[in-house]
DNA sequence: ATATGTGCAAATGCTTTGCAACGCC
DNA sequence: GGCGTTGCAAAGCATTTGCACATAT
């Protein structure tokens, strides 16, 4: 039910050599710099197929875009993403899982899922001065 | 330099008597219901405004779209957010503010700022039994 | 052989913007 | 009166989809 494709090996191939977060765009031209074209409609597909799969990781900037990854960790976490650059550092937080928890229990919430993400400038991306 | 037009009026007061996060195109519509029609992209740009000046609190759900509400606790707070009517619970996690400051000063990150929003189905929406 | 995947281009949906008319201060 | 504001419609963007063609199994 699942080919294997050549289109898909390319993004694959990408996901697992990035290990920054990374738009479906920024993917697509990457799999086109390293030879392996693929059309943007495939990569969209193919990235929301493996999204669903869990096998990526996806996130929802401030403006609204969708990026990606390949996490190294399969368990549940979080994230402290350079927003500049996407680089990612992944860290998980056992107590604020039950807490988030508790509190949608608390409330009769059900079926809930929760975001926690840090965004900022990594070291080489820190905001340059603004001076006046 | 922010003038006091009829549109801006319309527009806090739907938000005003609006507990739960709603879209920008939802506002708008509830203006025009209360017979307070106001162009789209008015609601846009006061939205934005006030979301600029801190006067109302936007979240991105998953599918990218911005909701916005006007909040009641005009410190740093957190949601948890029914994510079929929009039903909002505020909070405070105060533990997590530091240990989020933390994790980013330890990676060298600056200028951070982080997301935590739980998104479920409140007790009124809770999804239909999913029996075989 | 056949169902699935692919590519293109058109369509979608939210949001932004150009520009002339409008109205607060 | 002047400058921010509004409205409309067009433009912009990321993403999705229809459909004919290619291809993995």
């Amino acid at each position: 039910m699942q080919r294997n494709t050549r289109q898909r090996a390319a993004i694959l191939d990408v996901l697992s050599r990035q290990d920054d977060f990374r738009s479906a765009q920024q993917i697509h031209e990457q799999a086109r710099t390293d030879g392996q074209g693929v059309g943007l409609a495939t990569v969209y597909r193919t990235l929301q197929a493996l999204a669903g799969a869990g096998e990526v990781d996806v996130l929802v900037t401030d403006d609204g875009e969708s990026i990606f990854r390949q996490c190294a960790d399969a368990a549940h976490h979080h994230h402290l993403v350079c927003r500049e650059c996407g680089r990612t550092v992944e860290f998980q937080a056992p107590e604020m899982e039950e807490w988030t928890r508790q509190m949608a229990a608390r409330h009769g919430f059900t079926d809930v899922h929760h975001t926690m993400e840090i965004f900022g400038l990594c070291p080489d991306h820190t905001a340059p001065a603004a001076d006046a």
